[in-house]
DNA sequence: ATTAAACTTGCAAAATCTTCCAAAAACTAT
DNA sequence: ATAGTTTTTGGAAGATTTTGCAAGTTTAAT
């Protein structure tokens, strides 16, 4: 094999899994870790790539990219267990509307092959599926909110209105037995589109939303079929809102 | 076999795996390894192919002008000159719509400040305001085409029909006297809808584009406004173009 | 502070490149 | 056709680059 065949081998496999080790990657492309280094070190000065140590990491994560940071990395695990669990309600074939929250984010993760086709007006998740040829992504318009990357604007709601799919797969910024809230008021119309487009609604919420409030009201309690938690969450609201005729699951 | 049908041949191979070894390419050809350097260094200098050390690499992997991969670093000083050039000639405060070539790309990353609102329907160029809070971006919803990370079909013509801008960069897949061509056909109806939504139409194509014609028939030449492209571009395409008053920029 | 893993530097072996030359092939003019 | 000239080809010698290893230093973690 070529130096530059492999040099490429090395990226393209970092684009995948994000950080390799030195011998992962010299197993990868056959040759010794000594080798391995000097290909990382040229790759690192044409700046796709930063060396650390043991290994290497993809200087420009897949497509977490602007929004979420370091606040995100926190609760990874409690996220990405929350969007797995809720994934694993979606059956094949599928329509599923995905928001723009984080942990809507991590939902979309695990829907890859999955679900027929994914709506969404959130950038990262549009990211994410960009080179998936598996499942239609379907892009609402709008206009760009900067620190999200979520398109908003009546271009959005309106493409909402127009579409249609068998689940929603939401994200919240608190939730009480009044409702849903969300902090960013712009949302809330695109939301309440999608809302209206899907038959069965499931809202991803972690623990620390619950007994909160945010500034805008959403929707009811009613309007929420499933919610997906994870196992913090004060047993006190689940039973109430278990009351109600919707499904908890604790991831 | 003579030494034409040998060196097609290279490149032919070359186009199918981007990388090869002089011993694989000698084998390919039945000719000494010698005679693959020589051809190699032939091939080299009409800028197909690039030597490396122990064999050859293509030097245009795919790319169609419409095939992206964020990190491309093929001809990237060429692109970017263009796409500065491009930006310079946008004015403060006006709306900007931007293609989904590569080439549209580059301009639109020195575009920040500088225009009011940018329309697009590329993903990438979506990313890259997408913590930039100082235009407002506007983008097409759409379904994704995966290879591309671009926005296409129905919703993305309507929402682009509807909207408006004072000048539009666009790319295409190759430029005659007959007009602009292009290689994706889904994307001929976007790029329309482009034409006609603004006034004033900007075409970035490098030298590789001048005198090739890809498969479906874009717009004519009395459309364009102006193009920028780089040094390399042919005299006598240029001057024959002149004459229909256009402006040309060379980067 | 101690220890193990990882990094850098220098070096020699291996692979590859360039340059040059002679043989083979192709071409030209008689 | 044939002899002479030019072009192309394959190979060899020496220069250059790349590779793998080992010694000594730095980093990170306990």
């Amino acid at each position: 094999m070529q130096a530059e065949e492999r040099q490429f081998l090395i990226e393209q496999h970092l684009q995948k899994v994000e950080f390799a080790s030195l011998e992962e990657l010299s197993e990868k492309v056959d040759v010794s870790i000594s080798t391995v280094r000097r290909d990382l070190t040229l790759l690192e000065t044409r700046g796709t790539i930063r060396r650390t140590h043991g290994g290497a990491r993809l200087i420009a994560p897949k497509s977490d990219e602007f929004t979420f940071s370091a606040r995100d990395t926190h609760q990874l695990t409690e996220k990405d267990a929350i969007g797995r669990t809720a994934a694993s309600l979606i059956k094949p074939n599928q329509g599923v509307i995905i928001d723009a929250g984080t942990t809507a984010y991590h939902a979309a993760k695990h829907l890859g092959g999955k679900a027929s086709h994914i709506i969404t007006n959130s950038l990262p998740v549009a990211n994410h599926f960009g080179s998936d040829n598996s499942v239609e992504v379907l892009v609402t318009g709008g206009v760009i909110y900067p620190r999200l990357g979520v398109l908003v604007g009546p271009l959005a709601v309106e493409s909402l209105s127009m579409m249609h799919a068998d689940i929603a797969i939401m994200s919240g910024g608190g939730i009480t037995l009044d409702g849903v809230t969300n902090s960013h008021a712009l949302l809330i119309d695109i939301q309440r589109a999608m809302l209206k487009s899907a038959q069965h609604i499931i809202f991803c919420l972690d623990h620390t939303k619950f007994n909160r409030r945010s500034v805008s009201h959403l929707c009811e309690i009613k309007a929420i079929d499933t919610i997906v938690t994870d196992n913090q969450a004060p047993k006190s609201l689940i039973e109430q809102l278990q009351k109600s005729d919707m499904k908890i699951m604790i991831a």
